[in-house]
DNA sequence: TTCCAGGCGTATC
DNA sequence: GATACGCATGGA
């Protein structure tokens, strides 16, 4: 890794990267844009409630006010920058529908977020538009001073998560928070688990079918073969890929299923402003 | 006003 | 196992 420490900042040099296009891209919902300009974005946001605020500009990042140990401990595993993307994108551009949507947004990075806080994000996430998932899951962060432990929210009954406006999700939240206080469930055990096992065991709490469950093990357990479905990318189905995924995304659906998202939707907002 | 949003539970066949 | 429908909320 290409980096150095300046100050009490860090300066990386990052090929592959890009943080509208990691961070506002649907994966994770607690990153918020707080400046851009002259060619430099910035973010602030959490990791398992450690802050962060980070800059881009062009292929070289800042971490504001971060030490070497938490830059290499918590931040390089985040932004997934041990994966070598140049080599995965290679791969997948044997694909034409792939190079394409890769040449849209070639800044995407899966980030290894915490299992629990993607695990509600997801369940949140359902029949709901990303722009209110935001909103609900800012509101659940601001009440606890952070995001929540299963333990918390287990406390909680519909009534009193009513200033989330998560509507019928609420209940979906305390079943997940029940389960996993209780013992009935283990997340650890989970993110080891033979894949058809996981989605199973996720698939016992309430509100969480086959999509949240897969996003539940993408985004917060790193199972990169998991491939979540929903709309958008069923869209992406029907249109490039009658036949099924091609062989170069295979064991990597999930990473390819970012690229496909970013492409279906960026291309459908361009076809509704020709319209 | 009506439609839709990174779906799922339930009823019905 | 497949298909239809309701669901809370709020933005477009």
């Amino acid at each position: 890794m290409d980096y150095k420490i300046s100050k009490y900042d860090i300066i990386l040099k990052q090929a592959d990267f890009d943080l509208d296009e990691t961070l506002d891209c649907g994966q994770a919902f607690r990153w918020e844009k707080v400046s851009s300009s002259g060619g430099v974005k910035t973010y602030c946001g959490h990791y398992l409630n450690n802050p962060l605020k980070i800059s881009q500009q062009g292929d070289i990042f800042i971490f504001h006010n971060t030490t070497e140990d938490d830059f290499l401990n918590l931040w390089a595993s985040y932004f997934d920058l041990y994966t070598d993307y140049g080599k995965l994108k290679a791969r997948f551009c044997a694909d034409k529908t792939m190079k394409e949507a890769i040449g849209y947004a070639g800044g995407i990075r899966l980030l290894r977020q915490d299992k629990w806080e993607a695990l509600c994000s997801f369940i949140i996430s359902q029949n709901n538009n990303i722009p209110r998932i935001k909103g609900i899951i800012s509101r659940l962060c601001k009440h606890y001073g952070g995001f929540p432990t299963y333990g918390d929210l287990a406390k909680e009954t519909e009534e009193s998560l009513g200033f989330l406006r998560s509507g019928f999700r609420a209940k979906y939240l305390i079943d997940a928070a029940t389960k996993f206080d209780r013992g009935e469930l283990d997340l650890e055990e989970i993110s080891k688990s033979e894949i058809n096992e996981a989605r199973k065991s996720l698939m016992q709490i309430k509100g969480v079918g086959p999509k949240v469950a897969e996003c539940a093990l993408l985004y917060g357990m790193y199972r990169v073969e998991a491939f979540p479905m929903d709309v958008w990318i069923k869209r992406v189905m029907k249109d490039y890929y009658p036949e099924g995924l091609p062989d170069c995304v295979k064991g990597f659906e999930g990473i390819a299923q970012q690229y496909l998202f970013h492409y279906i939707r960026t291309a459908n907002a361009n076809n509704s402003l020709a319209d």
